[in-house]
DNA sequence: GGAATAACCTGGATGC
DNA sequence: TGCATCCAGGTTATTC
């Protein structure tokens, strides 16, 4: 599934290919993929064509394509291409007339002033991903909006979110007070965006393992040392992942080209129950959690 | 206002 | 072989 690592390898992939590239034409295939925009199909599509797109940039798992107020300014955006791949989003890189995906939902038509001509598509299997035109705002703590851009302003839909743990930006002195503060779990914390953004159900599970953490331990209860350690955690796994090129499972995650990553390897308690603990060889457990499943050693993660 | 839960969605895996 | 059911999980609206 598309988490913070997973987003990023797609965004360094369409980084190259789309900024400076003037939208030619767009085609909407699946109205529900618009669901986070507030306009109609041909709004999108209207609004779009003749837009040019200055950078592709990334805060946790949302990613957004700035447009340029002006096509021939490209220094002022005003508004932005926002997507979230949801589930089993992908946005591919292929050739103009290259014959539609499976669940391809949205084609944008670009011409890049180096590349030449390229479809960029959004393809979408579960539809729980979309794709939006929305205004951006400055960023209150003034720093750049998310990895991509320098430019501190950040789309309206992405405002609440907090930043993630990658970003030069994060506040981890606002994470720990946020975690003095609540009763919650601390996995359920960890999969609140608006506390520090990128991690989903995969990336949190496997930074409890390394941190030796019970995901239900409550967060106010978490000693500061244990917290330190947990964000390190949190961050190693993150960027390990980045390099491994994400998590696949099967074909719901794979880069702009198609290719999937490799990190599935190195998990060493999600999608394990049954097999041994790589550290102390207990088998790792699996129970219900908010409507999904949470990974774990019994031995090396108590509750306290 | 904080916390917990349900709903949305599709296709692969599993069981009968 | 075919059908029914379960499961995966990010976000958000709703409920408590």
């Amino acid at each position: 599934m598309p988490e913070l690592p997973e987003v990023e390898v797609v965004r360094a992939g369409l980084e190259p290919a789309v900024t400076g590239a003037l939208i030619t034409s767009v085609d909407v295939r699946d109205a529900r993929a618009l669901t986070r925009h507030s306009g109609t199909p041909e709004h999108f599509e209207t609004e779009l064509t003749g837009r040019r797109i200055v950078a592709a940039v990334r805060r946790g798992k949302f990613l957004w394509m700035p447009l340029a107020a002006d096509a021939a300014d490209p220094s002022t955006p005003d508004e932005a291409i926002v997507t979230h791949l949801g589930m089993s989003g992908q946005m591919l890189l292929r050739v103009p007339g290259a014959p539609p995906e499976r669940h391809e939902r949205i084609r944008l038509e670009v011409e890049h002033p180096e590349h030449g001509p390229l479809s960029v598509v959004f393809a979408d299997q579960r539809t729980f991903g979309s794709l939006a035109i929305d205004a951006l705002l400055a960023t209150p703590d003034r720093a750049a909006g998310g990895r991509g851009s320098a430019l501190p302003v950040v789309p309206t839909q992405v405002a609440h979110i907090g930043r993630d743990p990658l970003d030069p930006a994060f506040d981890a002195a606002a994470f720990r007070r946020r975690l003095a503060r609540t009763s919650s779990g601390i996995k359920r914390v960890l999969l609140d965006q608006t506390a520090a953004s990128g991690i989903g159900n995969i990336y949190a599970d496997e930074s409890l393992w390394a941190a030796r953490i019970h995901p239900e331990t409550a967060a106010s209860t978490l000693p500061t040392r244990a917290v330190n350690r947990l964000l390190a955690e949190v961050q190693a796994v993150l960027e390990k992942a980045l390099a491994e090129g994400g998590t696949s499972f099967d074909a719901q995650y794979v880069n702009v080209n198609g290719q999937a990553g490799y990190f599935a390897h190195s998990l060493n308690a999600y999608g394990r129950t049954g097999q041994p603990c790589p550290r102390c060889g207990r088998p790792i457990v699996r129970v219900s959690f908010m409507n999904r499943s949470s990974h774990f050693c019994p031995r090396c993660q108590r509750v306290r």
